[in-house]
DNA sequence: TTGTAAGCGTTATCAC
DNA sequence: GTGATAACGCTTACAA
């Protein structure tokens, strides 16, 4: 039952509730914090002078006083993007449950923004912080470490063993759907990448693709390979310029799903039929993919459990728990219908 | 030039500055927060001292003396829905820019973890509050007006005239794209609504079908209409449900995009030619519903405006500027090909 | 233009 | 178990 308060009653402090319930303000703290530490007969009082005089703490004093502010920072490209909305989604839903808030940034893919907004977190006094892929500002690192910041990177593995990371290989999952293609028969490849400035992830996928069919002696031509940012529209455009010029390629690969849905649109729109003229393949995997694109190949990546682990690992950090310092999810390749090349 | 700390230096704080610049702590206050209101020397020389020690502000303290945090809450339903994701977006990049920071909270569409995540924002001290939606659990509304904190509802307009709203009318967007459809002659309805309990602009939409189709005399039985969670299984699911038993429907109606995504999907699995056989509707509108299914007619929420719009909002209060108290944003109906009702 | 000093609302360390 | 009280790091009158 909660008692009303008159409109635009003035908000109560911690002293208000002490006198309220008369006993000292340190009694009402503990209360708060640790109610086993404090009888129960006076712990009912002073809950009861909370309800009534609507008391809700004052977060930037407690922080000031405990040095604790409950609160993750996460540093992301963009919330435009589904998948790392994704994994911020399960950030927040594992942090809430452990009664973290988390504080949600982006930088739209410019490392002095990402800077920016990190320093906003920690002046923020974040307790811990998520970070995404391995190459940041060096004031970053630098910032972390002299606030001595608890930290875990996403979505990437960090190769110098320096930094705890929770992630996965992009580059080895495009090797391994390269491959896949190459033993399909595939030699005509095409790739619609990511924009590689500024995002190792996507770069990394690319220099697997390459990777692999270099391996097995296949040439990727300069001009099948386009850089497009992460839109529909961009895919569409992608898979006509990747088209140019004769022979055509039998395989695209796209740098993420949101290229390879736009891709396979054009595909469609072009009269082509996929997977039977063209093959398309992806990453990422939105639920999307699965439902309206049934031709469609991808190596999937389990966006919302690296949410979750992040978290957790950070969980773990702050409550002084042992934690592994480099956690690599699975990926898997999902072939939802046949990519063999058209007979020739 | 950043000057190197040694590894775990500790972090230094305005005193620090202080006295390295040789000036009061007031002095460096104010230097950081008002430079103008320093000798430009002066100034130079504090920013040399901050530089040098890597001095970040402890927001905490901060927040305690001035009383303000220059942060501001959001609470929406959900980030896994991509359209609150874009508002969540367009609101982050606003904020961002005049220096202000977000923090997001979700609720997954329960009011009771909305009022406890939304005193989770107020104890943190936000300066101002973007809640979705009319309607809230009462302790929300009182707590905004205890502790004084300006807020405005998104995403639908207030009916009292009570509190500041920028947002559109599901309802009579739901109206126009039912007459629109009736005027095509359709007569055989069903729809495929969002999950009602717990959230208005869902049950607007159901309200507004209904509504436009009673006001023609037709008839929506009650197995012509099935709620279902946003997502693009439970859209193919719900075509398969409306479909049971004839006639069969000339015009479907989805609760969202999402929904009539996944009931386009099933459309084609189960063989119908759309538009011809059946015409299927939806709200919301992402690119990928004009991409992927151009045979989908649709209304459209421009959701990123909302976000930057109700950002504005708040900015313009904080700044003690004027405001309007109620912004309805024009939603758009887009007709993408022919929706009539196949001959009888 | 700059310095002094009194808070801001908690928590935490002591005694009791 | 509970109560004083000194921090916590910064802002802001007010004074100089």
């Amino acid at each position: 039952m909660s008692t009303h308060q008159g409109p635009g009653a003035k908000a109560a402090k911690l002293s208000d509730v002490a006198r309220l319930a008369r006993v000292s303000t340190a009694t009402v703290s503990r209360a708060l914090t640790c109610p086993d530490k404090v009888k129960p007969a006076t712990a009912a009082r002073i809950r009861q002078a909370v309800q009534t005089l609507g008391y809700v703490a004052h977060g930037a004093a407690r922080a000031l006083a405990s040095r604790r502010t409950r609160t993750i920072g996460a540093v992301i490209p963009t919330l435009d993007n589904a998948i790392f909305a994704n994994t911020a989604h399960a950030l927040q839903k594992t942090l809430d449950d452990a009664g973290y808030t988390l504080l949600l940034a982006s930088h739209e893919f410019d490392a002095d923004v990402e800077a920016r907004v990190t320093q906003a977190l920690v002046e923020r006094g974040v307790d811990g912080l998520v970070l995404l892929g391995t190459t940041h500002h060096p004031s970053v690192l630098r910032m972390l470490d002299t606030h001595q910041i608890p930290y875990v990177l996403t979505w990437a593995l960090d190769a110098s063993g320096r930094h705890p990371c929770v992630g996965f290989d992009s580059r080895d999952a495009a090797v391994r759907i390269t491959r896949h293609l190459i033993d399909l028969g595939h030699r005509e490849f095409a790739m619609i990448s990511g924009v590689t400035a500024g995002n190792e992830r996507a770069a990394a996928r690319l220099e697997g693709v390459r990777q692999a069919l270099a391996a097995r002696g296949i040439a990727l031509a300069p001009e099948r390979v386009v850089e497009k940012p992460y839109t529909l529209t961009a895919g569409r455009e992608g898979l006509r310029e990747v088209l140019r010029g004769p022979p055509r390629p039998t395989a695209v690969i796209c740098g993420n799903d949101v290229l390879a849905i736009g891709a396979l649109a054009e595909c469609h729109a072009q009269g082509f039929a996929v997977p039977l003229d063209i093959s398309v393949t992806g990453f990422d995997d939105l639920e999307i993919a699965a439902v309206v694109t049934p031709a469609l190949t991808t190596v999937h990546f389990p966006t919302a459990d690296l949410g979750t682990y992040a978290a957790q690992h950070l969980l773990a950090r702050l409550a002084g728990k042992p934690f592994a310092m480099r956690t690599e999810l699975p990926v898997e390749l999902v072939v939802r219908a046949s990519t063999a090349p058209p007979a020739a």
